[in-house]
DNA sequence: TCGTGCATTCTTGTCTGACAATCTTAGGAC
DNA sequence: GTCCTAAGATTGTCAGACAAGAATGCACGA
């Protein structure tokens, strides 16, 4: 169930291409919180017809990028500190299982590794923007690692949204640069001793550490707008 | 997060309509394994536009009732032992987590009680449609009670396929009436004496029994059909 | 006889244009 | 100032159309 080498070629369709695009410009934050995202000013602003725009936008929904309820138009969703918590809650529901299952195979999955050196050079040269991503990399190798397209998907369905809080309040700024790195490092040691234990206890400190940065970053973002 | 008491009333939009029917027919069986469903054919059947039938094919396929590959044809799948086991694994996954959540606080979702006992008056009187029904709802409000809404998503993307292989194989006609009321009894069980670990000890069993009656029906089935 | 290659046909992807239903917003009446 | 109504904006659904990719069957050659 491992093997399952598949090259990707990039999108073909136009749709894919659309939302790819428009993924990207949300989860970095570029489009920002709150914004409203009609499926004309999509259609227009790509030069496509409607139907396809709407196609993006329910397939952003899907994932969480989106918030949408019928016959009203979709807004890139705010996340307040209880969404935050549950987010994590999933999250974390989902990579401990990962890491406990990588872990009884004592296996350390090659994208992992490969991303965590991505985030070191990303963390030394201050690029934040590719140290998010090598960051999510590294969280979704763990998933795909275990070879269970199910787990992979679920795990799909939340990390967007995990992409698009650390996009959007770029905690990881806050901290400092090798701490990620060292606690995922961690991580990997722990499935490479195949201590499946150990792996679920250092990803729950990772993320929970993660979430706590959020959160407090959260929480100054707020206090700026209402200063009391 | 717990009182989030919204009526629905049936669903208003076309597409969601159409969604529905279509699912029911092909978790019940109606629509068995590897039958071709074309864009064209649903739009016939229920006369609608095709674009409402594609987003209702779309929407099918990313709860994996479905599968189709672009410019191909949607087919329901037919799940091997491989596919039923990881299913498992994620369904356990998320289910372990969930029944572990309702422990720690000890309290006995309503809606669950409610399914148990729903489960056991359809054994009683062999009512096997029901009876999966109520299963499924089972599950469903232990995981909905968590109170997390990405839980429920995760969840709501795998059960339609445990629907799926429960309406195909109807294991549960194989086993004795009786046997899952009382495996979900005990689940409730120790929720209610606040005892995560027997919690999801319960669960793990009860999962495991299912697979293990599905993982057998297959294994027959596929008997049938090439006997050596 | 069997396998290869081509053409037809089916199906999906995307577009244009349109109308109805619904939500939002602005303006007017009290 | 508040409430209600109406216009505007937005989405839901439809019809019809064309292009592109996939599958099928048939003829041809080895």
């Amino acid at each position: 169930m491992s093997t399952e080498a598949r090259l990707e070629l990039g999108p073909s369709s136009l749709t894919d291409a659309l939302y790819e695009s428009v993924r990207k410009r949300i989860v970095n934050g570029e489009i920002p919180q709150g914004e409203k995202l009609t499926e004309v000013r999509l259609a227009g602003e790509y030069n496509v017809a409607r139907p396809t725009a709407k196609a993006a936008l329910e397939r952003l929904t899907a994932l969480g990028l989106l918030r949408r309820t019928a016959h009203k138009t979709a807004v890139v969703p705010v996340l307040d500190q209880a969404e935050i918590r549950d987010l994590f809650f999933s999250r974390m529901t989902i990579e401990k299982a990962a890491v406990s299952a990588l872990a009884a195979t004592g296996e350390v999955p090659a994208d992992a590794a490969r991303a965590q050196v991505a985030i070191e050079y990303a963390a030394r040269d201050r690029l934040f923007e590719n140290q998010v991503e090598a960051d999510i990399a590294f969280h979704t190798a763990l998933v795909a690692a275990v070879g269970s397209r199910r787990l992979s998907r679920m795990h799909e369905l939340i990390i967007g949204e995990v992409h698009l809080t650390m996009g959007q309040y770029q905690a990881h700024r806050k901290a400092a640069p090798t701490t990620v790195a060292e606690e995922h490092a961690a991580i990997l040691k722990a499935i490479e001793d195949g201590n499946p234990d150990a792996a679920a206890e250092h990803l729950a400190y990772h993320l929970e550490q993660a979430q706590g940065r959020l959160l407090t970053t959260l929480q100054q973002a707020s206090d700026e707008v209402v200063p009391q």
